[in-house]
DNA sequence: TTGTTAACTAAACATCGTTAACTAAGGGAT
DNA sequence: ATCCCTTAGTTAACGATGTTTAGTTAACAA
């Protein structure tokens, strides 16, 4: 009777294979780099066996993303020690920074480009909202206890709202960084000096004044 | 004698309608979703003409680019009336904004593709700097304004630095927006609320406080 | 009239994502 | 032991893509 247990493991595997075959390809060509293909011949199948397993090229990627989206969390998950409310978040910001340096590729996948509208499944609507595992909860979490100690200015009571404007402020440094480092028309500063500035800046501009 | 300037002002109409039929359909499909035969078509020329003008996909979009700076920074120019040099730069930031929502396909184009690296012919090197028609050198000026008007922190002295904190601010709101709008992970807030709170929170961070 | 140039085209190439039709192998039921 | 069905995987092909090559055609200069 472990049969089926043993061809589940079995397919699990490949499915493994794939993904991993297309994680590497991807970080170094990105999406539009990588063909069906050169992720099959990676793994020595035939293009077509990759459809066994995903339903097209967007699904396999999108599978990839949400890996890496538990991986961001779990990632903030050992970081953000501090005990203070602020510095918290703020460290929350300086690790999503370090991963988006690092992984400009996932990066440009999970929060540049537009994917199509996609309802949740059961294993989504079980991830979603759950700090440990979505790294948007996660920041919202260190963020409504900024709000609960306080530390926000008056008028600043939404998280929802103060999470989207620093994931906005620290998501552009970024983002800018991956289309247009390269680009001779600005003299950029250099990028941890500019995120530094960016969390500051906007942390300065969130906080409550000290009297 | 008059011939060679007829062909070259036919050449230079052709051209334009290449540039307008490939706007056109790239302001609705975006870049990947555009392909050189649909342009053609558009224009009815065979596919290859194309290629007589715009050595390739990349430079007919980048082309299209250039001329959408352009006309940002004409934007900039007839908005920013203020005379309050921070309420300029907010409403630099405001302009900028509603060219992201009004534009999305060349916004992301823009500001969210990497292109491959170019380094600037003669015609770049004019525009160059000039607030007239660089919009990021516009950008720049309002801000060094706002610096010899000592509205900025004193350790903030550095227009460039200052200027890719803003720019990078308010590009993350629309690069999100545009990215991950219809993203059911996140409670999103309206674009506008974003957008301004965004300007005030990193000017708020930004200017000197007033004792 | 001839030769040259420049705009444009037709056909083809390589590659892409994807589908359809098949094979081969393994296990369950008779 | 035989039959059948499921399933992982293949081969071949389709339609579309960006681009190249080898023409064609027409206007101008001599």
């Amino acid at each position: 009777m472990g049969v089926k247990e043993r061809r589940a493991r079995e397919k699990s595997e490949t499915r493994d294979k794939i993904l991993d075959a297309a994680r590497e390809l991807f970080v170094t060509e990105g999406y539009e780099g990588v063909s069906m293909r050169r992720v099959a011949e990676k793994i020595e199948y035939s293009p077509t066996a990759i459809y066994v397993y995903f339903a097209d090229k967007q699904e396999l990627f999108h599978e990839l993303c949400q890996q890496d989206y538990a991986r961001l969390a779990e990632v903030f998950q050992s970081s953000a020690m501090s005990s203070d409310p602020i510095e918290r978040v703020k460290q929350i910001g300086r690790t999503y920074t370090e991963f988006g340096v690092r992984y400009p590729n996932h990066y440009k996948f999970m929060f540049m480009t537009p994917h199509p509208p996609h309802e949740p499944d059961e294993e989504d609507r079980e991830v979603m909202g759950n700090p440990e595992v979505d790294a948007y909860a996660f920041l919202k979490r260190a963020v409504q206890r900024a709000i609960d100690a306080e530390r926000f200015r008056e008028e600043l009571q939404d998280a929802e709202l103060i999470s989207q404007t620093l994931w906005a402020a620290v998501h552009g440094v970024i983002a800018l960084n991956i289309a247009k480092c390269s680009d001779p028309w600005v003299d950029w500063r250099p990028l941890q000096q500019r995120a530094e500035i960016m969390l500051d800046v906007t942390l300065r501009g969130l906080v409550r004044e000290v009297k």
